[in-house]
DNA sequence: GTGGTCTAGACCACG
DNA sequence: GTGGTCTAGACCACT
């Protein structure tokens, strides 16, 4: 409901909520420790399946930012802080996925 | 199965299949809003290729006759009137698309 | 939303839901085959936990009546004759399982 | 077919597989540079989602013995040295999942 | 015709 | 009542 995940692109989904979540922690909306939205309230929030949030979530885990923890919830374990951010971090998802993001971000 | 798609004419494949999927909404077989057979399935049905099915339905999608949804299914969204028949059309579209069809159609 | 769960008894919750249940299996209600509503959807029906729905349908498993297929849900696999009657029932339960049923059932 | 993937034990499926798979590259069956089968070929031949299937591949990848290219298949890119088979992985698997595996093999 | 992403929704394991 | 696994099956991107 809060954001809005535009599907036109040739992005991928789970690729645009990942950014997402990344910049609240990058801008401190969710600070170190803190319990992010259940996946289920994610689903709702940026209306897209389980699959798809926890493909960016794990996206977030992988890089130690986010630590899942069963039965409990998903937690901040690590600020992103601005100048390890998007730019710099495309670089390990091409590595990964391949070129796709043509963007920007001030 | 229902259908027989001849390679033998000098016509691409996928423009054939085109005509028959249009036919089939025209006709009234496919009404607007029900879903249509999976790109698997009409690969087997009419014995062609992944490729062959999607510019098929690709043409179809330009022309706003069906809406693919990733991960539930391609859906008729507006009918074909019979008086912009087969023929007629094919021109609309090499009009439209000039560099889309690279010609042919007897 | 169909039935009641009142907790003030000193019965268990998921002993009053077993017997629900297993009430809908000898009824009809339930046939051999059926797919009963899942999990969440029990929850919400008789506001009661995960884990006391869990319950529940588990003690109906291991009588063989219901069956769980993981990623399908959960279905009718035997019929409850109505000679073999709730009160009964829990008799042989506590035979059975006696360090399962911590006592109870007025 | 070939195989058996019993669904009995409370081991996780997917891990089930990647034993599997992972002793097919131990023990030769699968050699370096090969192409494995299709994940929709595994997901018939062990009766099992093709989720689940692309989760046991995807440990494989994490720990490089096999390679994913879209459009072309999986390859087997590293060989599993017995020593370093099962019980030294087991380590790496229970750091991630917790423990589960009370497994043996020789 | 392969692997990649996505949907929808179920039960499972753990707090 | 959360995250974890699983099912089933769709379209997408690439070769």
């Amino acid at each position: 409901m809060e954001e809005f995940l535009r599907r036109d692109e040739h992005e991928k989904l789970y690729l645009k909520l990942y950014e997402i979540l990344k910049m609240k922690i990058e801008k401190g909306e969710w600070t170190v420790g803190i319990q992010i939205p259940t996946e289920e309230q994610l689903c709702k929030n940026y209306d897209v399946s389980r699959a798809t949030v926890r493909n960016a979530i794990s996206e977030l885990v992988r890089e130690g930012y986010l630590k899942r923890i069963q039965g409990k919830g998903t937690f901040v374990v690590k600020k992103v802080t601005p100048r390890e951010s998007i730019t710099i971090n495309l670089k390990d998802i091409m590595k990964e996925h391949g070129t796709f993001l043509h963007k920007s971000v001030s």
